[in-house]
DNA sequence: GTGCCTCCTCGAACGTTGGTCGAGTGTTCG
DNA sequence: CGAACACTCGACCAACGTTCGAGGAGGCAC
């Protein structure tokens, strides 16, 4: 709100001002104009901050330091927004280099995948949205390409491909529900309390808290394993 | 809008009224009190219909024939009705009568889970939240227990029940995404169009279509396979 | 009957949200 | 110089979730 004159004109050119005028572009440098990278940037900045329940436009504006309507130059919906900011978040997962172990290659893929969107609790929960963006479709097809080294093709590979992919996704997005929300003591005692009804719950509860990213890795060791077993009988 | 007349006052007891009062409370016989199961049941006929873009309170209210400030006796917030809807949908879930194949079993309690979701597909979306309700530790309960009875314990048994439930989830949240949206043709013309980029995917991605249920079933197939394959080593 | 209490409902309104419209700015190019 | 372009913003809108306080209906004690 402070800035509104400043920043009035845009990026205030080179053309002959008021005197002084330079001192005080000096101090607040519009850095250039507004870019759907900025955006998007800014737009994680505030989701990693705040969870998605707070992302408006307006806060969104403000942070960089822009009037609302500014944005939908740059972006027709705030849907757009958390399109971008999802794919921008895959981007973050660092494609593995190729080693002789495919299976490996894969397990280091979705574990990458799974730790970057727990930096970021609010993007599993954004899945349900086309994922087309680039940074998606790279690690993807990183992912399918790797899983046809195994010597998948077909529907064989899809299936492979999309219950690896599935595995990630759905453990992310449940891993992030109890991150973000009431302390898993709540859960645990209303397990408990119904110790009747849920007794296999009750008695194995104790025993999820120690380490997920274990438990994970557990379960893609055991999809993998599932892998080499039905290639060889099939 | 047309019913507020009538509305007024309740269910019009019998107190004597006004000549021919009778007929117009026989015309719209106020079905008994508003409830949370009853909102519950709206709340799902709104999200079936429309989306969960769609839902407000407002049209929620009108649906049940009352005003929105109602619906909040019954219910704290609209996350309630959401938590509330996406419970009622596991109910749907039957659970499997037990075999001598636990693996069997957890198959078909998961191919179920799935298929409940995508009859609903707004519900795998609203998952980011605490999956407390009787009806989903019900079908956790017995997933957890048909798991140890093929003799897991401890971290293995948890690694398993997750991985299982995970898959599930993320396979209904991928899959509903595609159902709801845009023609997949879009995304094909995508992947075809940077085919350069995504050479696996490319090359593949026509098979994708056929029959996301085997595809499913296969990834399930996988990881039981898989679990099968890692307690006789262990 | 009378008074009272609890359950349930609603009209009015508040603050905030996502989004639109048209006018305005500086810059660029012919 | 003038027109086209890229970009920004003030004013505004309908719709949303939610709150508040008023008030009717039914049941109970007396």
């Amino acid at each position: 709100m402070d800035a509104k004159g400043l920043r009035a004109g845009g990026r205030g050119g080179r053309s002959g001002g008021v005197a002084g005028e330079v001192w005080l572009r000096a101090e607040k440098p519009r850095r250039d104009t507004l870019t759907r990278d900025r955006i998007t940037v800014a737009a994680i900045e505030l989701l990693d901050a705040h969870g998605t329940a707070h992302l408006t436009m307006r806060k969104l504006a403000e942070r960089l330091e822009v009037a609302p309507p500014t944005l939908y130059w740059h972006v027709k919906t705030k849907d757009d927004v958390l399109d971008l900011a999802v794919d921008a978040v895959f981007s973050e997962v660092e494609i593995p280099s190729r080693t002789d172990d495919w299976a490996q290659d894969a397990r280091t893929l979705v574990l990458r995948w799974r730790a970057t969107m727990l930096c970021h609790p609010w993007s599993p929960a954004l899945i349900g949205r086309p994922m087309l963006g680039p940074n998606v479709l790279a690690r993807t097809e990183f992912l399918q390409s790797t899983l046809a080294r195994g010597g998948r093709t077909g529907p064989s590979l899809a299936a492979a491909t999309h219950g690896l992919a599935n595995l990630t996704i759905g453990a992310a997005l449940t891993e992030s529900t109890w991150h973000g929300q009431l302390p898993r003591s709540s859960a645990h005692e209303l397990i408990q309390a119904n110790a009747d009804r849920y007794p296999t719950l009750a008695a194995n509860h104790h025993l999820d808290a120690p380490d997920q990213d274990a438990l994970f890795d557990q379960a893609v060791r055991t999809f993998l394993a599932g892998l080499g077993q039905d290639i060889s009988r099939c």
